[in-house]
DNA sequence: ATGAAAGCGCTAACAC
DNA sequence: GTGTTAGCGCTTTCAT
């Protein structure tokens, strides 16, 4: 197999020179004389010598690699983040390793643990939950860590995000507004810490403030056949509007209650608190908060080139702002 | 920066080995004595070792990282295939470096470059374009490459898909089984092997063979937008059935007629022959050809890894079956 | 079954 | 401005 023919010792040979000049060619180093530069790359270019990013990465301690934690590609959210990261990594030169941990052989420690192996320079981690054991494993390492999307208990790790307390205040208000009184919630797992710390905090506060009873929370409720199924119990409940974490959960219980014969917004008004594409294409369209995805990855990708180089970083905790986007899922009186 | 404080040398000196006896256990080479093997890894747990994996790609030549070429994360088709990539993929052991080349600035042959330099075992190439720069690079190094959800001009790459023509014939005649007559294909770039050599010519012969005219073939039509700016032309030019190669187009298309005061299906069919999860939570639901992307990723990957390996593989071209999805966009008389 | 030693291809002092 | 020389942390013959 022959991956790699050709080194920079081959060319160091055919230029006449030694292989530190090469490298320091290969490096943009500018203490080589113009003269001498030419010639290297001359002969870079007619043998097509291409670094061997391995060896650098095993000699210079650093590898243009960063590692993405995310638990599922195929969520419209966390791809939307992944491009804003993507596009930024691409303007760095870093290279991206990509780990998903919805899968159960894989832990979110494992998943650190796996990428600190491959010697990373630094990660972004997009999971909404983060265990203990992942925290630990961030904190032995030294290796520079983002979280984008989501948020940490103790504000320990850079972030960014949006203001979640704000944004869900402003979706609860606009269904208030429009004369809906038996608001409900609806999310996945409520022990994230945006949920459990922001999301459920906020509602129940709202409740209290507007003396909307004790309300109704609805857990794990995770894709569009969960929220099918639990527009049932909406009904049951009487619930009149509905704030959704998820977008694509709230088609389902969207369908569902369209199925039912009833109508949206008149019947139910729904809201969903994370827009992605999907909510913009169903009918009618959801009244959304947009967080802006692209760009909270974007910004969590460039804070994290700043750490890699150790630069000075004012402001680890970014709150990036969002927009409340009125469709047809509302009335908007 | 500790990066990775113990190497295999403190383990060596802390058991009384040499290196090349914990590198033994380390790998499960057998030829270890129980009792060495266990002092070994009573080291390497009391001291935390986790070997360097760019050390081991360096003197292995063997990364166990995996290469993906991708147009667009965030386009569900391929994020589908993607997440069955990476399921076997973590099965084997394989790390995954991503490429996005949706980005003007990264050209189809930089990344498999970029990717050689990293020293892939292998890469998995998604993109429905494969220009000629890439083939060459693809042929220049000896990483093995498999195609995913695409197919190339003279097979020459080992290739998961499915059968287009079969699938694209199925689906217009369903729509001409329903009596539609003014049928219609809509495609994104025309010049792409599946769709030059496959959609195309399968649309115009399934045409000629019903005498159903020319007919329109409408191209570079590529996300939500266009589909919906398309829909006023389909009116004019009178299509009643339209075969559309993106789910997320069509439901542009779908939205577009339905403002329009139109029905679906009764004054337009509509069937796509990409469906994302995207094409069943619309409503009306989309009619469509269900690719089992997950399970194309998945054969991919699997296939990548005996090539990787260098085992005996019989069939380089797989075809994988599809399912016909009726929906609500057709009227399946 | 184990160890010694030579690399893997490159970077980074350090010397000149 | 350029060359010499150690490594980086590991695998892999080749001995024993």
């Amino acid at each position: 197999m022959r991956k790699q023919d050709i080194t920079i010792y081959d060319v160091a040979r055919e230029a006449k020179v030694s292989m530190a000049t090469v490298s320091r060619v290969v490096n943009g180093n500018t203490n080589v004389r113009k003269d001498t530069r030419d010639r290297v790359m001359k002969v870079i270019n007619r043998l097509h010598y291409q670094p061997n990013a391995v060896a650098q990465g095993l000699a210079s301690k650093r590898t243009t690699t960063v590692g993405l934690i995310v638990p599922d590609l195929t969520n419209l959210y966390f791809a939307e983040l992944s491009k804003g990261i993507d596009d930024i990594a691409l303007l760095y030169k870093y290279n991206i390793i990509i780990t998903s941990i919805e899968n159960r052989l894989m832990r979110e420690d494992q998943a650190i643990q796996g990428l600190l192996n491959k010697q990373v320079d630094g990660m972004i981690y997009m999971s909404d939950s983060l265990p203990e054991e992942a925290v630990q494993a961030f904190k032995r390492s030294d290796t520079p860590v983002v979280l984008a999307g989501t948020k940490d208990n103790h504000q320990e790790f850079p972030t960014v995000a949006i203001d979640y307390k704000k944004a869900d205040t402003e979706a609860l208000n606009l269904l208030y507004n429009d004369g809906k009184q038996n608001l409900a919630m609806v999310l996945g797992d409520p022990e994230t810490v945006v949920n459990a710390e922001n999301r459920i905090p906020t509602y129940k506060k709202f409740m209290q403030e507007h003396n909307l009873g004790e309300g109704h929370i609805y857990s794990h409720i995770k894709d569009h056949s969960d929220g099918y199924n639990l527009y049932t119990q909406l009904a049951q409940d009487g619930i009149d509007g509905v704030v959704v974490t998820s977008d694509i959960t709230a088609v389902g219980i969207l369908n569902s209650a369209m199925d039912a014969g009833k109508k949206v917004p008149e019947d139910l008004e729904i809201i969903t608190t994370s827009a992605t594409q999907i909510a913009s294409v169903v009918r009618p369209a959801l009244t959304a908060i947009r967080q802006p995805l692209y760009d909270i990855g974007a910004v969590a990708m460039r804070m994290l080139t700043k750490l890699m180089n150790n630069e000075e970083i004012t402001d680890m905790q970014i709150e990036l702002p969002y927009e409340l986007l009125k469709k047809q899922s509302t009335s908007n009186e």
